[in-house]
Parts: C-alpha cells; structure tokens; sequence
RNA sequence: UGGGGUGUGGUGUAAUUGGUAGCACGACAGAUUCUGACUCUGUUAGUUGGGGUUCGAGUCCCUACACCCCAACCA
C-alpha cells in the first residue's frame, strides 16, 4: 500500500473515507518529511517473546505495527525476543506465528533475536575494549544493594575498574563456561547515580546454562532484553520501534546502546497497553489460569487469548476493526469489553447465516395440527444478505420453545407466550396457549398444549392479524441433538487485577463462565463444519466447536449473545 | 521522598498548533420490525482544580492535585 493517506483537499470537514491520525503517525509523517529521511521506507516489527500465547492486547500491537507497514508501503518483521531460553518455547512460537497470520498480516522477515547472538556477543566485546563495559562479580542480592534506591543514587561497583584485559578475559571465560550461573555479569559502564535506574550500569550478559529452543546448548551466557532489543531492531533496518509505555524509562538506554556502538540508530516510541474490564491481561495470569486448569487451554474460548477468541468465535476481521476503534494514545485507559463483543456482533450480523435453535427446550404440541402432517416452511438463511438464500424447515404436531418464551406469570410487557397468550412462530403460524402441562409430582412443565390458525402461515398470511411476539422453534421429530456451551465472562468483576487485600484474581472468576446445555437445532446443522459460524435467532452467535466437534454429533460455542433489551427491562424492573 | 510519563462527556479518541470543543461507542427516548436483533431519528453529557497572559486558552505560563511506570542476572 502506498502512501495514500495525506489528505490535503483544504477542507474542514474530514471526508468520510479519512481517518484521523493518531500520534504515532503523526510522529511518523514528520519523520518522513524531514530531509533526512531520504527515500526510506518505514520499517516496523513485532517482537513478542515466545513465552506464553498471544492475546488480545497483542492484537492491538499487532494491528498498529503491520497496519503502519501497510499504510505507509513500508515492511513490518516479525521478531521472537527470545533471549529468556529458561521460559520460551517453541510451542509458544508457531502459536504466535499461527495467529499472526490468522489475524490477517504476513510478515515480511521472519526474525529471531538468537539470530543476532554472535553479532551482540562481538559488539559486547566493542564495548569492553572502549572501556564501556565490565565484568561484575556482585552476586544479584549484592548487585540491588549497590544499585541504591529510587530516592538515593548507587555506588560503584568494586569491579567496575578492571583492566580492558581483565575484562576481555573473564568476558569470553563466562562465554567458554568457565563460572557457574549467576557468578558474573557483563554489565554497561554508564552511571550509579542516574535518577533513571535502567542507567545504573545494567547488566548485558547473564551467565545461564538452559537449553535454548534454536541454538540448543550454544551458549551460556545470555543477553538482556535492553543489550537484545535495540541492536535487533538496528540490524533489521527498523525505523520505528514502537513499544509499550513500560519502556519508556528503557528509552535512553536504548540509545544510549546504538550511540556508544556507533550503529544504526532507530526511534523507539512508546503507546498505552490495551486493558480490557472483565479480563485479566498479563501473561503471568494467563499462564496460571492454564496452568492450574482453571480454564482448560490457552484456547479455551473463555481466555481473551487469540487462540481463545478464535475458538469462540471471533472473526479476524472483527478484532481489527475493534484496535481500529479503541485508537493509539499515551494514556493508560480501560477499554470496555462491551466494544470487543459489539465488535464481533457488528461482523457476525452480516455474515452469520440464522438458524433456529433451542437451548432449554419446553415441548409445545399443536392439538388442532393434523397427526403426521408434515409441511416445509421456506426460512431467510440471512436478511443482512440477500444472496445467502432461503431453506425449508419441517414444521408439524410438535415442536420445541425456549423455556425463556412462556411464563405462567407473565408481566405486563411480556410479549411472548403465556396460558392464553398468542405468539407468532418464527416462519410458522400463530398459536395460542391453550394448556400447560405439568408433572404432577414436580409441578415442573413438561408439555404445552396449544392451538394454531391455519390462516396465518408465513409467506400466505390471510388473516391480517398481528401479534406482539415472535418465537423461534426447533421441529421435534426432525431436531437436532446438538451440546452448546454457553459461555460467558470468565470474570464478575470489572477489574480482576485490582483485587482487594488479601485476595487474588482468581477469587474474582465468575462461576457461571461455562454452562453446558443440551440443546434441540434445526436439522441443517448435521453437516455444519468446524468453525462455521451461526446466528441462533434471538439468542446470539455461535460456533462450531473446532475440536470437539463431531459431524452429527454437533458442539457449538456461543461468541457471543445478541443485543437483549428485553433483559434490560426486566432486570430494571421496567417489565 | 528521585526520575520519567499522563489527565478532554459514562467509555475511547480528535481539535487545522491560540480561533465555534468534534467523532465513535454507551445510555436514554422514539420510529421500524415475522429476531425485544439489525436499521433509522433524536436527546444526553466533557477540557483534573486554582491562578495568570490574551480580544480569545483544551492548547501558552505558574501552581496544586490525581493516576501510571522504574530499585529482576524477566521482557
């Protein structure tokens, strides 16, 4: 894509096809009209670790990063910072190569940061020799007492004068395996007393004998984070690297590496972290909600991982739509979750084929509807789309509701079944409730008797009436037996981080996040495939289970609910 | 208590750089509806506080306050 977004018509209104900048393209678009600048192209990169799934929040990272490349007709790589051999794998690496491209981007270089261990290792030994670096003997516990505080700045350390010899030496020793784990450092000779403690002299190499998952038992010493990142980002020609506000303190560092290496110098730029109420995003609780099974996988549908999304149901589409929406600034904000699932709902609408289905069925049996007739009522499999066509569905003597459509005590503004009351069947005829059913040891409803007019079938209405209510149905004899999982927040509270004393984030899951049902579907579905998505009338978005389900023996996923006002009303006590 | 950041309706995000505070979502009200969905219309509500400069301040100055990040050999 080319550079078509600069809009100069000299008018005030903003055209319906522009979008307004946000900061880091406004940051971009002055660094691109500098002289300097020359004919580059911009050049981005998404560096996740490899040490746990991909979720939500790196969507937003994602879509801004490969969205710049696009806009700008640059590139944008994809990076593993896989410098922690002791937490990454390469599971966690195809998941993320996996939804990456689910979510609709391709990469132009496919990047490791152990790709550069031989080259940092040479520009580690660059800087010993210019006297900028050093071989420290503080153990960690040492090393935090000299770093001072907050308030009070740090002393030296007492090896921080070795000889560029000595240095040297200790330096490929530590390389060579010479020292246990954790016995020296390689640290960056720049400032104790620096208010910015990321200047206090930061440790570039760690001594750590794990298996890394590319370069197997190669190495044992390891980079940092901060000797990784921006050397990476150097060596790849990034232009822009744009990070999370964490990092800003991290900034000087950044370039005080590229300077003092006298390389290739990128701009680092730092935006607010997507939160989401309802959810917890850190890969820290992520993990632990795997790992003590509170949920059941990185993909369990209830997790806002990528993988858990798409599980629900959640189409790629919708979740670049939703970064689109909640925009790019330097404020750390609270994103409702509510815009996620408007999101989806907002995608869905249009392209989710309807289909009736009932999840708490109550049998309904039409005492004037002649035994063993059978009619075909023609069905729109999608009003949004009119090309998507038309189904027939059985309809005769009995058939399912959903236990929600009747009430014995019905408020005022109750408009669908009660004993007496007339609704519409979706596609169908009117009917009226003649009789309710129960069991008499129970007083549970087990069956609803009642009666339909043969005027006012859909389609070949002749009776001119209207009713208030319209109801979905499922045919009995030809229904589907389908499991339906009902999923819902995986938190009842909107801010699962912010626990109070002595309570945790796992205190605050909602116990009701997973209800499994027994549902009746129209018989269409037998052959729904995996991951097909659905509009289950007046209930919501559902999906195929991709691993679960089995064809005849269907598992759908709800995505999401439809938007429910009725509810609204009554839970306001406005029924 | 040091340093670095950030404050615009309920939420998110703009404001041509000092010139009518706009957009989206939500909420509310109504229309429509064989999905209490969708769609459509309307209403609602904001510059963290206090000073100052100016004809004019979200924007500049001073000051106060609030919130976030930093003391891993994590990223």
């Amino acid at each position: 894509m080319s550079t078509s977004e600069h809009h100069d018509d000299g008018s005030n209104e903003p055209s319906s096809t522009e979008r307004v900048l946000n900061f880091i393209e406004t940051e971009i678009e002055k660094d691109r009209a500098k002289p300097t600048w020359g004919n580059r192209s911009l050049h981005t990169r998404f560096p996740p670790e490899p040490n746990g799934y991909l979720h939500i929040g790196h969507a937003k990272s994602i879509c801004l990063n490969f969205g710049l490349a696009q806009r700008y007709g640059g590139k944008c790589n994809l990076r593993f910072d896989d410098t922690n051999p002791a937490k990454e794998e390469q599971e966690y690496v195809d998941s993320i190569m996996e939804d990456v491209r689910w979510l609709g981007f391709q990469w132009d270089g496919l990047y490791y940061a152990s790709d550069y261990f031989d080259q940092l290792y040479l520009w580690a030994e660059q800087l010993i020799m210019a006297g900028k670096a050093f071989v420290c003997d503080l153990n960690a516990e040492e090393m935090r007492q000299y770093r001072g505080t907050l308030t009070e700045p740090g002393k030296n350390s007492p090896y921080r004068d070795r000889s560029v010899e000595e240095n040297l030496k200790l330096f490929r020793e530590m390389r060579d395996g010479k020292y246990p784990d954790g016995a020296r450092t390689l640290r960056a000779k720049i400032d104790m007393s620096s208010p910015n403690l990321n200047l206090r002299d930061p440790v570039m190499y760690r001594i750590l004998r794990a298996h890394h998952h590319r370069t197997g038992n190669k190495w044992l010493i390891y980079p940092m984070y901060d000797w990784a990142h921006g050397q990476s980002d150097s060596v790849e020609g990034i232009t822009h690297s744009i990070c999370t506000l964490e990092f800003e303190n991290h900034r000087p560092l950044y370039d005080w590496f590229c300077v003092n290496l006298g390389i290739y110098h990128p701009r680092q730029m730092e935006f607010a972290r997507l939160n989401l109420t309802y959810t917890v995003m850190s890969k820290r609780k992520l993990l632990q909600l795997v790992q003590e099974k509170h949920v059941q996988s990185w993909d369990d549908p209830r997790m806002p991982t990528i993988s858990g999304l798409r599980r629900r149901g959640y189409t790629p589409e919708s979740i670049r739509a939703f970064c689109e929406k909640i925009g790019v600034a330097r404020f750390n904000s609270m994103i409702d979750v509510t815009v996620l699932e408007n999101s989806i709902r907002e995608h869905l609408n249009k392209i989710a084929p309807r289909v009736m289905a009932v999840l708490r069925p109550i049998k309904v049996v039409l005492t004037n509807y002649p035994d063993g007739q059978v009619e075909y009522l023609e069905a729109i499999n999608n009003p949004e789309d009119p090309g998507a066509g038309s189904r027939k569905i059985p309809f005769s003597r009995e058939f399912y509701i959903e236990e929600d459509d009747f009430r014995e005590d019905a408020p005022s503004k109750y408009f669908r079944l009660k004993p007496g009351g007339e609704v519409r069947l979706r596609y169908a005829y009117i009917i009226k409730c003649e009789k309710v059913v129960k069991d008499p040891n129970t007083g549970a409803i087990t069956e609803l008797h009642c009666t339909y007019d043969p005027q006012t079938r859909s389609g070949s209405d002749t009776s001119n009436r209207k009713v208030k209510g319209t109801i979905h149905w499922v045919p009995a004899t030809h229904a589907l037996d389908a499991e339906v999982r009902v999923y819902d927040r995986l938190f009842s509270t909107e801010e699962p981080d912010a626990a109070e004393a002595g309570k945790t984030f796992l205190d605050y899951m909602n116990p009701k996040s997973l209800e499994v049902v027994h549902a009746k579907v129209e018989p269409c579905l037998t052959e729904a495939p995996a991951g097909a998505r659905y509009q289950f009338e007046r209930l919501g978005y559902f999906c195929v289970d991709v691993k679960d389900s089995k064809p005849g023996k269907p598992v759908f996923n709800r995505t999401v609910t439809l938007r429910d006002t009725w509810a609204k009303l009554e839970a306001r006590g406005d029924s």
